[in-house]
DNA sequence: AGCTATTATAACGATATCGTACTATACGAA
DNA sequence: TTCGTATAGTACGATATCGTTATAATAGCT
């Protein structure tokens, strides 16, 4: 019996993520790469336990991924000034070159949906993903709304 | 800036995720297990070729988790007598235990969603599902609708 | 000052996934 | 029939992730 939410979501992922990996293949970078540079387009510099907490990857993964990112040249870490445990990690102008190509394939597929639905189906949408985050109770912060607010301003200072 | 779509499933995943992560640890097996438990336990049984397809890893990887599954003696391979080259995968009595435990953790979170849901949100949850297939332009085989119909009953004999 | 929690890296081995090459089979065309 | 091509699954080495332990630095509280 097919379930009514999790197994339209699950398709929903997958479908996304092939889309996407046969768009950025071109840009010569995996699916979780790409992820990762177009996160940091919006939100670097980013602290590592932030990335962690976005994608879910273990920390020690995220050290890895982020050394082959470094290596690359794509991104830098360096200590920040107000909690100098934390690492910031930010994108280089390399990073930002590919990031944007990431960017310009989300977007385009952004509209394409966008143009497919109507602002009643939205809210539908939006219903239905707010009653899973309260049914699983698991906050998930995939932007800036809860985290260090005054941060922002003065790290990239 | 935030996508409106992509972002919000890509936290609704995670989310999932993460509970099916937390209330399934019990079971002692992992999210994937669960889940492909979870598909067999409807579909069983199942060609290698349509788990792939639905599941989204590569083939050689799906061999891996079959074997491991296989160990446990949670599922079984035999040959497909129509089709030489397919190997069928089905259900133990053991691994159907499982899989109605996992079950019984998804009919769970469905319902605690469906509970917070009315049929309007749900029909635009439908929409913008529908609009990110046609966008994608990818299609996902999340049940039978389009495998081999016939196939299924003169498998089971 | 002392204590505890947080943040991140390092350094492993264990496990999972991927990518490619290979075998076997199916199926249509010459 | 035989050839060519596509499909299904596996074998195996390469790569990535995980899980744990240790280390270090710092924050923040008492």
């Amino acid at each position: 019996m097919a379930l009514r939410f999790l197994s339209p979501i699950h398709k929903a992922t997958r479908q996304i993520g092939m889309y996407l990996e046969t768009h950025s293949s071109d840009l010569g970078l995996t699916t979780t790469e790409g992820h990762m540079l177009s996160y940091l387009r919006s939100y670097s510099p980013a602290p590592v336990s932030e990335l962690h907490r976005v994608f879910g990857v273990k920390r020690s993964t995220l050290t890895s991924m982020l050394d082959r990112l470094a290596a690359r040249r794509w991104v830098e870490r360096r200590p920040s000034k107000r909690d100098r445990r934390v690492t910031l990690v930010s994108l280089t102008e390399e990073g930002s070159t590919r990031a944007e190509g990431v960017q310009a394939a989300l977007d385009a597929l952004e509209a394409e949906i966008g143009a497919k639905t109507n602002p009643q189906d939205l809210e539908g949408f939006y219903r239905v993903l707010s009653a899973i985050a309260e049914a699983t109770d698991i906050p998930v912060t995939d932007d800036r709304e809860s985290a260090g607010s005054v941060t922002r301003e003065e790290e990239n200072a």
